[in-house]
DNA sequence: TTGACCACGTA
DNA sequence: CGTACGTGGTCAAC
C-alpha cells in the first residue's frame, strides 16, 4: 500500500491527487474535516491532509470533478460543515447510520462503532474525562499516542474526543480509519441474511442522514403573516408583555373555572394539574379514572364544565406548544421553520424532527406555504404498511391485492366481508390489536394470507421470547430486557407487549426504509430541477420548487417511487402508489 | 436539576 | 388489551 501524506495543498491539487490515485465517480473517499483547520482524505491506499480554513471549498472542488462516495463518521458532524457553506454532495456512506442499522440502538460515535466492528466489549471503550482533555498525551492507554488505535484495539479516547484534528498526520490517519470502518461494515452488512439488500439500505440511510442535515439548514417555508393570523383566531391576540400574557391566561382559565362549583376550592383548581381537574370533575358528579380527552368526550353536553374543559385543553395546547413563543423561537427571519432532524431515531428507524415539525396541528398547516414563484408538490404513499407487508413477507396473494389502487377492496372480496371490516382486520394484524371487532375477519386473514400472517407471527414470537428482529432492509431492532416484576399478570402483559412491539417494528421499520430510499432518490432528482425536499413525514414528502417545474417534480416523485419499489422489493410483485398534488399551501392537498 | 407521569399532536 | 415520535405541563426526589 502506498501512503502519501502532504500538507498545504490547494483544492485543485487535492483533486489532481485523487485523480492520479484513480478515484472516479462513486469511488470511496474517506473524509474528515474541521472548519478553520483543514481536512483529511483517504482513498485507494493513499492519504492526504490539507490545511485549509474553509475545508468545504476543497470538498466542493472534488465533488464537482469526481463525484466520489464520501465516507464520513457521521453526516451530522462532517456534512454539516459542507452544507453550511452552501455545498452539496451526491452520495456518501455514513458510518454512524450504518452502525445503527447493523447494531440497532442510537449511540454510534466512532469509538463505539470501532469497538463493535472489532467485537470488543463496548464497556471497555476508553473514555476521557475533562482532566484528560487538559493532558491529552497522558490519556493514552499504552503504545504510541500518535497511532489512533491503542494496544487493546480501541480508538484512543483523546483522538476520538477531537484530538484527531491536532496535526495533519492525524487528520489523514483519521480519514484512513473511517475508510477501514466502512470496509468492515460493508462486509458485515453483505453477510446479513434478510430479504432485502442491507448494503443498499446503508447507502440509502446514509443519504437520508445527509438529507436531514440539509432539511435542518433549509427549513420549511412558512407564511408568517398567515401563521400569525391563524394563531390570533385560535388562541387570541399576541400578548404585549408578560403581565398581559398572564392576564390572558387567567381569562382563559376563568372560562372553565366558573363552572367549578364553589363548594370545592375552585381558587385552588389548577387546570394544568390532572389531579385537580379530576377532583373538579368529581365535584360535579363525574368520576373518571383520568382526564384524557377521549375519556371526557362521552360526557360532552352532560355538564358545561366538560365542554369548557375540552375547549380549553385544545387552546392551551396550541398556546403553550405552538403559540407566539414557538413562532418567534423556531421560525427564522426568512420565514423558515427549522428543526433538528434525525435519520433513524428510535427503534424502527423512522425519521424524526424537532421544533414541532412532525406534529404540527392541522389548524396551522395553512401557514406552510410555497414562497413567491414557487409551489409545493406534496406526495404521500397510499396504504404503505400493508403494501410493505406484502413485499417483506413475499405473500403472493397479498402482493396480488396491491395491484388495486385500494388494496382493501380485493382483501375484502377474498375474505367475504365489508371493506371497512377488512381494513380493520389488516391493521389489527399488523399492529397486534387483540381486542375489538376484528376477530372474525382476523381468522379469515390467516387462511387467505398465510405467508404474511406467518411473517408477523414469527416477529411476534421473537419479540415475546426477547429475541432481536431484523427488518427487511437489515435494521436490527433490539428487544428490551424486561424488568422482572413480581406481578405475574404484569409480567405476562409485558411479554405480550414486546411481541406487539416486534410485530409492528418489522412493518413500520421496513416502511421507513422504503420511504427513505424514496426520499433520497427524490432528493437526487430534485436538485437539477431547482427543487428541494422540505418535509419528510413518515409516508409523505413535500418538495418546494419553482412554479414551472411542478410537472417535472410530480413525475419525479412517481418515477422515483416506481424505481425504488421495484429495486427494494425485487421480484415480489408489489405495487406502490402515491397520491401527488401541486399546491400553494400544505393544507390545500387532500 | 432531573426523571416520572400525564396529556396530546402527527404518522 | 395497536406502535412510534416530540413537546410541555406538574410533581416528587434529589
Amino acid at each position: 500500500m502506498v501512503t502519501t501524506t502532504t500538507t498545504a495543498l490547494r483544492p485543485d491539487e487535492v483533486r489532481e491527487g485523487l485523480e492520479r490515485a484513480g478515484v472516479g465517480r462513486g469511488d470511496l473517499v474517506g473524509l474528515v474535516l474541521r472548519h478553520g483547520v483543514g481536512l483529511g482524505l483517504a482513498a485507494r491506499g493513499h492519504r492526504w491532509s490539507v490545511a485549509a480554513p474553509r475545508p468545504a471549498e476543497v470538498v466542493a472542488a472534488v465533488e464537482d470533478a469526481l463525484r466520489p462516495r464520501w465516507v464520513w463518521w457521521s453526516a451530522h458532524e462532517t456534512a454539516a460543515t459542507v452544507v453550511a457553506a452552501g455545498g452539496r454532495v451526491a452520495t456518501c456512506w455514513d458510518v454512524a447510520a450504518a452502525h445503527r442499522l447493523l447494531a440497532g440502538g442510537s449511540t454510534a460515535d466512532p469509538a463505539q462503532v470501532w469497538a463493535a466492528l472489532h467485537r470488543l466489549d463496548p464497556g471497555s471503550v476508553p473514555r476521557t474525562g475533562q482532566l484528560d482533555l487538559l493532558a491529552p498525551v497522558a490519556a493514552g492507554s499504552g503504545g504510541d499516542p500518535e497511532v489512533p488505535v491503542d494496544e487493546a484495539g480501541h480508538l484512543r479516547a483523546e483522538w476520538a474526543a477531537g484530538g484527531w484534528a491536532r496535526t495533519p498526520d492525524r487528520m489523514a490517519a483519521w480519514a484512513d480509519l473511517v475508510l477501514r470502518a466502512h470496509a468492515l461494515q460493508d462486509a458485515a452488512l453483505a453477510g446479513l441474511e434478510v430479504g432485502g439488500d442491507p448494503v443498499a439500505t446503508a447507502r440509502s440511510e446514509s443519504a437520508a442522514e445527509l438529507l436531514c442535515v440539509e432539511l435542518g439548514r433549509s427549513g420549511l417555508p412558512l407564511d408568517r403573516a398567515v401563521a400569525e393570523s391563524l394563531l390570533t383566531a385560535l388562541v387570541g391576540p399576541r400578548p404585549t408583555d408578560p403581565a398581559h400574557e398572564a392576564a390572558l391566561r387567567r381569562a382563559r382559565d376563568q372560562l372553565v373555572l366558573r363552572h367549578v362549583p364553589s363548594t370545592s376550592d375552585h381558587d385552588q383548581t389548577d387546570l394544568r394539574n390532572p389531579a385537580d381537574v379530576r377532583a373538579a370533575l368529581a365535584g360535579v358528579g363525574i368520576d373518571l379514572p383520568d382526564t384524557r380527552s377521549w375519556r371526557l368526550e362521552p360526557w360532552r353536553g352532560q355538564h358545561p364544565l366538560v365542554d369548557a374543559l375540552i375547549t380549553w385543553r385544545k387552546a392551551d395546547r396550541l398556546v403553550t406548544t405552538y403559540g407566539y413563543a414557538w413562532l418567534d423561537s423556531q421560525v427564522g427571519p426568512d420565514g423558515r421553520l427549522r428543526g433538528r432532524w434525525s435519520g433513524s431515531d428510535g427503534a424502527a428507524g423512522r425519521m424524526s424532527a424537532g421544533a414541532g415539525l412532525h406534529n404540527l396541528p392541522a389548524e396551522l398547516r395553512p401557514a406552510v406555504a410555497a414562497e413567491p414563484g414557487h409551489v409545493l408538490v406534496r406526495a404521500d404513499l397510499g396504504q404503505i404498511e400493508p403494501r410493505v407487508l406484502a413485499a417483506v413477507s413475499g405473500d403472493p396473494a397479498l402482493a396480488a391485492a396491491t395491484a388495486d389502487d385500494d388494496l382493501y377492496l380485493p382483501v375484502a372480496h377474498r375474505l367475504g366481508v365489508q371493506r371497512a371490516v377488512a381494513k380493520i382486520a389488516v391493521l389489527a394484524a399488523m399492529y397486534g390489536q387483540t381486542s375489538g371487532t376484528a376477530g372474525q375477519a382476523l381468522a379469515g386473514l390467516e387462511s387467505a394470507y398465510p405467508v404474511a400472517m406467518g411473517y408477523l407471527g414469527a416477529a411476534y414470537d421473537a419479540g415475546r421470547a426477547g429475541r432481536h428482529v431484523r427488518t427487511h432492509g437489515g435494521r436490527l431492532v433490539r428487544m428490551p430486557v424486561l424488568t422482572t416484576a413480581g406481578d405475574e399478570h404484569a409480567a405476562r402483559a409485558a411479554v405480550n407487549g414486546r411481541g406487539r412491539y416486534a410485530r409492528n417494528a418489522v412493518v413500520q421499520g421496513a416502511a421507513a426504509e422504503l420511504f427513505k430510499a424514496w426520499a433520497v432518490t427524490v432528493r437526487a432528482g430534485a436538485a437539477p430541477l431547482g427543487a428541494t425536499v422540505v418535509m419528510c413525514l413518515h409516508d409523505e414528502l413535500l418538495v418546494h420548487c419553482p412554479v414551472g417545474r411542478a410537472d417535472q417534480v410530480s413525475d419525479l416523485l412517481d418515477d422515483a417511487l416506481q424505481a425504488v419499489g421495484s429495486r427494494w422489493a425485487a421480484g415480489r410483485g408489489v405495487r406502490f402508489v402515491a397520491d401527488i398534488s401541486v399546491v400553494d399551501r400544505w393544507s390545500d392537498a387532500k
